[in-house]
RNA sequence: GUAGCCAUAGCUCAGUUGGUUAGAGUAUCAGAUUGUGAUUCUGAGGGUCGUGGGUUCGAGCCCCAUUGGCUACCCCA
């Protein structure tokens, strides 16, 4: 016997998780499919080198990757050992693992507008709901199997865009009934501007990992990273300036081109964030200029969705625009913005905060009890009929006392019972109780449908 | 990958400075009740105390290792 149990940081969903789950989805899918986006899906598992590279040191460290199989025919066995050799001094083989489980669904998206170029119709809008797979350590709010859900389009360079993902995010978190989640935007060519501004554009990884550690250690520590990273005391200042930008988002807007004014990358960054600023409605969304986000692939506009305040969880969804994504897969020109809702970590959420509708359920209607072998087959005929009027309906499937059949009923929280007994055999007629209120009426079998219809409207 | 806390019945947990036969609540099943469910009462099953070693006359309890879970760091949804 081995003892039942799934995987680290995996989960089996209960049907009422479920429909909690399904709850958001349809609500996030509302919103994509009335904005124009299309939906699509993509393997579980992709070839390893389509996903390498594409997430920084860290993010390649995390992906799932699939052992190959046949690794012990004596055939390969060579190939298996010096494949296995190159696995131990840190490097990728392809005679050992050639695949491995997606890590988000943009690359894969990447991938798939390389692969469909010649047959999208552009500018391509996408959605996509599926789970990813990460290999980190599991913890609060943190999975190694999760559901993303990304909205993206692809071949256009209109800040439009970025404005309609705007929009997507209130309105789904509206539906949702978590209006005081805040959208956090910034614009990554801000962050390059201020790495040129330090004179260092090569330290632009560093300067901006530091900086979007600010609320978690603090402004000295993040000077004195930098400051061992290599930056100088006015440089060092010129960050410390940066940081120090508050205000509401035209105050901000207006010191980030007085500290960054000449620079022509700053310029486009503050043009792109002004469009958006004047087009989206003042609350809808927070500048940040500390706002950095992992992602190595953004190039301008990122995004980043916090739960509420009052809910300990960081990031329940994020984005941006990438240029150069599809070049990756040898196609160039194709540039894209996208953002992302972490469903499970909405649920928690949502969870916390109560949230969900309580009458969250696809329960049954209607059970049918089981009498005795002649009973139950008059009792099937009527609860198909049932069902075939819309209600759903089914047969207790064994004759067993009523107690334990009305405990049934009642563990699944169905509110009717049709009881059809030798009595009720022969004078062609039904008994229907709703438990709820123990009310029962005896009548014709023939009424059965109508009168549940009337009943469970 | 690093660190801390935890592991006892299907589930939630007690279990005294180490002491002889490991408990409760809940859930499950059966009966009280031959065609009417939420209560009540009675009874039953269910544990090699995560696993392996050690200390001891004696270990659920102490020590070591290991596995798994949770939390935090790194990073992220």
């Amino acid at each position: 016997m081995i003892k039942p149990a799934i995987p680290q940081g995996t989960r089996d969903f209960a049907s009422s998780v479920v429909l909690k789950r399904q709850y958001i989805l349809n609500a996030i899918r509302d919103v994509f499919e009335t904005t124009g986006y299309e939906p699509l899906e993509t393997p579980a598992m992709e070839l390893l080198e389509t996903l390498t590279g594409k997430y920084g040191d860290e993010g390649d460290k995390l992906i799932f990757k699939i052992l190959n199989n046949g690794l012990s025919d004596p055939a390969h066995s060579e190939k298996a050992k010096t494949g296995f050799q190159k696995i131990l001094e840190g490097k990728n083989s392809d005679d050992i693992t050639s695949r491995a489980l997606r890590y988000d669904l943009t690359i894969p998206f990447a991938r798939f507008v390389a692969m469909n170029r010649g047959t999208l119709h552009f500018p391509f809008k996408r959605y996509q709901m599926q789970p990813v797979w990460r290999a980190d350590r599991p913890q609060k709010g943190r999975y190694r199997e999760f559901t993303q859900c990304d909205a993206d389009v692809v071949g256009s360079h209109s800040l439009w865009n970025e404005v309609e993902l705007v929009h997507i995010y209130r309105n789904a978190f509206d539906a949702l009934g978590l209006t005081e989640a805040t959208i956090t935007i910034n614009n990554r060519k801000l962050l390059a501007a201020l790495a040129l501004k330090c004179g260092a554009p090569s330290l632009l990884t560093q300067i901006t990992i530091a900086i979007d550690k600010l609320d978690k250690i603090g402004l000295d520590k993040v000077l004195e990273s930098l400051a061992q990273n290599g930056l100088n005391d006015e440089q060092v200042n010129i960050v410390q300036t940066y940081l120090s930008i508050t205000g509401s988002n035209s105050e901000k807007m207006d010191r980030i081109s007085a500290l960054l004014q000449g620079i022509p990358e700053a310029e486009k960054g503050i043009e792109e964030l002004h469009f958006i600023l004047e087009r989206v409605p003042e609350h809808f969304v927070t500048i940040d200029f500390k706002l950095a986000r992992g992602l190595d692939y953004y190039t301008g506009t990122i995004y980043e969705v916090k739960a509420p305040a009052s809910v300990q969880m960081g990031s329940i969804g994020g984005g941006g625009r990438y240029d150069n994504l599809t070049e990756l897969f040898g196609v160039e020109g194709i540039s894209g913005v996208g953002i992302s809702f972490g469903v499970d970590r909405i649920y928690d959420v949502m969870e916390t905060l109560n949230l969900f509708p309580s009458d969250l359920n696809t329960h049954l209607k209607v059970l049918f009890f089981n009498m005795g072998e002649v009973e139950s087959a008059q009792a099937f005929e009527c609860c198909v009929a049932v069902q075939r009027a819309g209600i759903s309906a089914m047969l207790y499937p064994d004759a067993v006392k009523m107690d334990k059949q009305f405990k049934y009923a009642q563990k699944r929280l169905i509110p009717y019972v049709v009881i059809i007994g030798s009595q009720e055999l022969t004078d062609k007629k039904v008994v229907v109780k709703h438990l709820n209120t123990g009310n029962q009426v005896t009548l014709p079998i023939n009424e059965l449908i109508s009168h549940l219809q009337n009943q469970t409207k």
